[in-house]
DNA sequence: TACGCCATGTAACGGGTTACATGATTCA
DNA sequence: TGAATCATGTAACCCGTTACATGGCGTA
């Protein structure tokens, strides 16, 4: 799948395995991410199969740049892949509730501790949603006014990822008050 | 992260690795699952490791079934793994949302066909989340009475499965409403 | 008679992570 | 002087998926 999202970013405007990293954890990170090591590696697959080539350019004071664009034939296959739906619900795996469906034998304690430092990471990370849209999306929008439906599709994935802070602020506080009342004290 | 998953089924009581499938696909598949043949193939990494061991029971009328159960030393690792919180956000990868970030391209009536056909997937799957506790774990609770600490860890998790579905929903319902109004017609 | 459940496995492949390797520039 | 940013890559490994393989029993 990561070779999608690199096409996609690459539909917009040519970029280099680094940029394609920053737009990755600038707009992506909280429904898919990757590493930089992943992201060359697929780009290489990309340009066997024909769907990017690429060109280096050198740079002063900098180290030279490879910066990949998509072919007609990535264009295509991206195109092709947006237009089958995905007709199941997807299945993710979070280990923060496996962890906590078995806690049980860890004790009430531990059980507190836990929640409490999820709650605090989440509350730090809530401001990611409510503050401006990141420079990379920005700049992008600025470069090409023609983006104007694809940034509503931007603020509508954005707004899952609010949402889907806000729940799970609420519940690890719902969830910290009852275990505080109701999980029984550590004989 | 499976190995944790088996050994903490494997905590309440012994199973083959058919039973597994159904634990697990009845009360953590919202947040873990696995197939079959990787439970297999994680389980006798297990014994190789000295963390369970199984003997096989023969069955009239029933194939052979080879039982699992916890060593000391799979306790310990199990207890081991409890006693470390997690300390980090969890990243998700979540293929819907990944396509709509790029769907622009794909017109407003592809968008909206997506929309509907993950709405009605949700709403049909939230049942699982009204309904009554699935009968393996209610088996389980009558068997073990003193399992009601688990149990309440138990509801908090599926608490949480509620909720996301009862998000996942409503955003749903609200986007469909805003690419309805705001998306451009292709033209 | 055909489908679903019970029951266990192997083999090939794919995607992703971790660790390793290098090195200049800029800013605090 | 040390940390962050820019910039690209390779190799080993691990976890998980898909496909393949087998076969009896119960039930609609």
């Amino acid at each position: 799948m990561l070779k999608y999202v690199l096409l996609g970013f690459l539909n917009y405007q040519p970029l280099t395995g680094y940029d394609l990293e920053l737009h990755i954890r600038n707009s992506t990170t909280h429904f898919w991410h990757a590493r930089l090591s992943q992201i060359y590696m697929t780009l290489k697959e990309l340009e066997t199969e024909g769907l990017v080539r690429s060109e280096v350019e050198a740079q002063a004071k900098r180290p030279d740049r490879r910066v990949y664009s998509l072919t007609d034939a990535g264009r295509a296959a991206f195109f092709d892949w947006l237009a089958v739906p995905l007709t199941e619900r997807s299945q993710a795996k979070e280990p923060l509730l496996l962890k906590l469906f078995f806690s049980a034998g860890a004790g009430k304690q531990a059980i507190l501790k836990q929640l409490r430092i999820q709650l605090d990471l989440h509350i730090r990370h809530q401001k990611v949603y409510e503050g401006d849209i990141p420079d990379v999306a920005a700049d992008l929008l600025n470069n090409h006014p023609q983006l104007q439906a694809d940034a509503l599709m931007w603020s509508a994935v954005r707004d899952f990822g609010a949402r889907y802070e806000r729940l799970y602020i609420a519940w690890l506080e719902d969830t910290i008050r009852k275990i505080e009342q109701d999980f029984p004290e550590t004989s």
